[in-house]
RNA sequence: GCCGCUAUCUUCUAAUUGGCCAGGAAACCGGGCUUUCAAUCCGGUAAUACGGGUUCGAUCCCCGUUGGCGGCGCCA
């Protein structure tokens, strides 16, 4: 019986939740559903001064609405606020400022332990010396770490110092001229010297966990055995080797996967402006196709598999770690456009209807400028009474031209107000005024007196069709679907008459022939 | 600066342990359908960073160069 898998994700709540992170958890995700294992979500939010609740509860959320669900860990129900404890897991707290906290911290004793091994020991160096030696080291071209000297002092030593002075930290005793390496699941054989890594700080003086000690605690505490992580990670890897030998911990098996990167190749990071997840959120981008888009950035599914619409089930059966890329992945927009576009057109037209709604709504609502409301006549429709059959048969024609949902507004806003209309757009090549104006009243005539049954699409073009004849369409068709809709692209004339009738059909022409006295 | 990772079209990527014309998708361009824009169908442009090896044969293995990225905190 192997030892059951548990993949972990730790994101700091220290700002908007990003794809990036997002995709780390989703690879952790992948690799533990795929394998039957547990995912694991532990918030690391010992930084006090940066963590932030309301951040922590955007990575919560976004992480629910993508469907990538966790195992254990905090619940939406247990926030940072309340601290009510509703976990999921038994190992928790989750989140590492409450475990340190804990009377009998596992940190503390871990910290102990190694202090009193010698391999770990106090620094009494002031910051400003640190940052001086930094410099001076910076300036010669040299490494900038830190080989303290109080590192050969016993502990008896040490603990006499503490007495002296307030300003001190621990450090791991770093062994000298050894070789660290491990082996990648995506990178293969990885080693490094230990003189280039320095003693690294592991706790303040009140035995508050630093990273890099934090990390390697919590791992053993709950269990982890794959890490899998950003390839920014690498050179943390062995000062948390380091750490796990010198406590007796197991090792747990690495995969460093690469990093996402904005349009300039660099990190993607807050400096690339809207990545995070809430913001493609509510630019309307859907959660599968999220999903599917970042699974793909830096894996796919293998020798000879073209799919790339692949959904949760399939993406979890087909998942592994052979198949990541080495390299960094742009995190390329257009290409996410047009895999949201095909999860659009694969909804159901009542499904659409519901989550374009709140987009109409919010647009309806909000671009009504002063300038804007005296044409905000209303044409049988109100805005607060948005009928959902009325609204389904709009989304039927926007379904295939639609890349966001925030779209929606824009759109299909004809169907709600007037459109204000550009003399110039109404025209049909070079046509003149007169026959500009001739074939609006034309068009006018066929919808008020010619057309019996609007709701039947065949019927408004059959009739259209007839009385046109043989003359050129575009004459008639193209002033009457920029009447109709104010704009220069659109779905059709005909579609648009079946779904808006032939009343308000009639008003829109007439709005549109005032435009030439 | 030092250490590390990395290198196939503009972008995401494929190429059974070295072997067809380097394949697919997005974008772009052209065409069909069309009053427009989409959707859809057909077609097209476009890449193995460079230099050395090893080999009958290298995108693949080795070395070097160059480029890109990451890390070097009492941040995570």
């Amino acid at each position: 019986m192997s030892t059951p898998i548990r993949t972990r994700y730790l994101p700091s709540p220290t700002g908007p939740f990003h794809v990036g992170g997002a995709r780390t958890a989703l690879f952790n995700y992948l690799y533990a559903k795929k394998h039957g294992g547990k995912f694991i979500l532990r918030i690391e939010d010992t930084d006090l001064k940066r963590s932030k609740p309301e951040y922590e509860k955007d990575i919560l959320e976004s992480l629910s609405w993508l469907g990538i669900e966790w195992d254990e860990g905090p619940t939406l129900a247990n926030s940072y606020e309340t601290r009510s404890h509703k976990e999921k897991g038994g190992f928790g707290p989750y989140r590492q400022s409450e475990r340190a906290q804990l009377p009998e911290s596992s940190y503390k004793k871990y910290l102990q332990k190694l202090l009193k091994e010698g391999k770990a020991f106090y620094c009494f160096h002031s910051g400003k010396e640190l940052k001086e030696e930094r410099d001076t080291l910076l300036n010669a071209k040299k490494l900038p770490i830190h080989i303290c000297e109080y590192r050969s002092l016993t502990l008896a030593e040490q603990e006499t110092l503490k007495d002296t002075t307030s300003e001190y930290i621990i450090r791991f005793k770093t062994p000298l001229e050894q070789t660290i390496s491990f082996k990648d699941e995506i990178r293969g054989e990885l080693s490094f010297a230990s003189d280039l890594i320095g003693d690294f700080s592991i706790a303040r003086k009140d035995f508050w966990p630093l990273y890099n000690f934090a990390v390697v605690a919590d791992d053993e505490e709950m269990k982890i055995t794959h890490v899998i992580r950003g390839e920014d990670h690498i050179p943390n890897t062995p000062k948390q080797i380091l750490l796990i030998e010198a406590l007796g911990f197991r090792v747990p098996i690495y995969a460093h996967i690469p990093l996402i990167l904005g349009q300039d190749r660099s990190k993607m990071s807050k400096r690339h402006g809207d990545t995070s997840v809430n913001e493609y959120r509510a630019q309307g981008y859907l959660p599968e196709a999220i999903f599917n888009f970042i699974a793909l950035l830096g894996w796919n599914p293998g020798a000879g598999d073209n799919r790339e619409i692949l959904s949760k089930e399939e993406l979890i059966r087909e998942f592994s770690l052979a198949h990541v890329q080495k390299s960094g992945a742009i995190f390329d927009v257009q290409k996410l456009d047009w895999m949201n576009g095909e999860y659009i057109r694969a909804k159901s037209v009542a499904e659409l209807a519901r989550l374009c709604k709140p987009y109409l709504e919010e647009f309806l609502a909000s671009s009504v400028s002063p300038q804007h409301s005296n044409i905000l006549e209303n044409v049988g429709m109100s805005d607060a009474l948005i009928r959902d059959d009325y609204f389904k048969k709009i989304v039927m024609l926007e379904q295939p031209r639609l890349k966001k949902l925030s779209e929606i507004g824009e759109r299909a806003e004809y169907f709600f107000r007037k459109p204000e209309y550009d003399r110039e757009l109404l025209r049909w090549k070079n046509m003149a005024d007169e026959e500009l104006t001739k074939s609006l009243t034309f068009s006018k005539d066929i919808i008020e007196s010619r057309i019996t049954n609007h709701e039947s699409r065949l019927e408004v073009e059959k009739t259209f069709f007839d009385a046109i004849g043989k003359s050129d369409k575009g004459k008639i068709l193209w002033p009457l679907r920029v009447a109709l809709t104010g704009k220069k692209a659109s779905p059709g004339p005909f579609e648009i008459i079946e779904i808006m009738g032939i009343k308000k059909a009639g008003e829109y022409l007439d709005s549109a022939l005032k435009k030439f006295g």
